[in-house]
DNA sequence: TCTGAATTGTGATTTTTTTCACAGGTTGTA
DNA sequence: TACAACCTGTGAAAAAAATCACAATTCAGA
């Protein structure tokens, strides 16, 4: 299929998709470039390029339908085809993911989680059950899985994710604060909370 | 003093970090820079530009002392200045950041949390007192606050913006699926999960 | 129907980031 | 001491991203 699209082009339409939902709640049926430009405070010209990768175009005076770039962006950037995932920790964090039902608006569906605490194994959370990391085996031949959400303390992260390698689990989204080694043929995407803070922190001392 | 380092070194040298702690941990003192590299399957010539933003300074044939280099990212990642925080919204995710002790550990202080359920007022979470979102502005008055953690659902995220606009809050850390309009003096830092996830998604599709 | 303001789409240009390439320095070993 | 194996630090080159600039188009209103 078409070109990749860079990261930070995709992150930019992340950003483009919020502003559509909240325009289609308002029942504003048309947005044009500058006027999401304002918003993020970047060059329109630059949302312009982004929206050209699109299978959408817009209308010279009017801008473009709300609705038909939604939509556009979400085809893109593969709502369409949903994700099973685990969620590996059922800490804080991971609870809180297990609770945040808008995940499957978005195509990803998450199936259960592990831990290894035996006062959380059997319970649920959202409907979703807590089992012991030791089923993980088991469950991972039964269903299909296409990716493991990690949310364990620093401590772990290696050894659990050596276990799920071991199990053919390709994509880990690491909440875990450290860099996980994993064969070349898995993809982690590190996304850690404190990192996210310090870049920020960073910022702000301007 | 210094130049500005971009958000890509930034976001890079959180990672180094994370990296650096898992060394200190396992006892290793040097760390050069294609081990770096090997890590994160980027170029050992990028970590060494990074590095040069520091202060630090490696050792030929050796590499970099593991805990100055640590020291060092500490040190111009702004870890030293301590900030206070207060998290709005005590849902799963508030509480989920409510209770991450290792913030501390970062220079950022959670001092407590602020929410519209009368269930929820009055009680704690991790040694935080839960307060009616109307007793912020006191707060504000007697505490200095230096930043926002918005964990409100989408439908109020604006209006409570508002709010955290109009008492001085100059920094906000968003992470409500959605974009907030602000004056032009005041910062957000969008970082969704949503977003987040779908940047993984688009990723997965190669 | 004509005019002016607004908007898209896109080449060209500029800026930023990444990668390359290598001189210069350090250490361990024979 | 001499040598080989490694590293760092950094200019130069290449690649990628952002910005600029403008032709083409559309619409509203006179």
């Amino acid at each position: 299929m078409n070109k990749k699209i860079s990261e930070k082009s995709v992150s930019r339409m992340t950003l483009y998709h919020c502003i559509l939902i909240d325009y289609m709640a308002k029942g504003i049926e048309t947005i044009s470039s500058p006027q999401i430009a304002a918003l993020l405070n970047i060059d329109d010209s630059q949302v312009r390029k982004d929206i050209s990768f699109l299978s959408n175009s817009g209308k010279c005076r009017v801008g473009y339908i709300v609705k038909e770039l939604k939509e556009a962006i979400e085809k893109t950037l593969g709502f369409a085809k949903p994700k099973n995932a685990v969620i590996i920790g059922a800490g804080n964090l991971g609870m809180a993911l297990a609770n945040y039902d808008n995940f499957s608006n978005y195509g990803l569906n998450i199936l259960a989680l592990f831990d290894t605490d035996v006062k959380k194994i059997g319970t649920e959370v959202n409907g979703k059950k807590i089992y012991s990391i030791e089923r993980f085996k088991v469950f991972e031949r039964k269903t299909e899985i296409d990716m493991a959400i990690l949310t364990v303390p620093r401590e772990f992260a290696q050894a659990t994710t050596d276990t799920l390698v071991k199990e053919n689990v390709k994509y880990i989204w690491n909440f875990s604060p450290t860099v996980l080694s994993v064969p070349s043929d898995v993809q982690v995407w590190n996304k850690n909370l404190m990192g996210n803070f310090l870049q920020f922190a960073y910022k702000m001392q301007d």
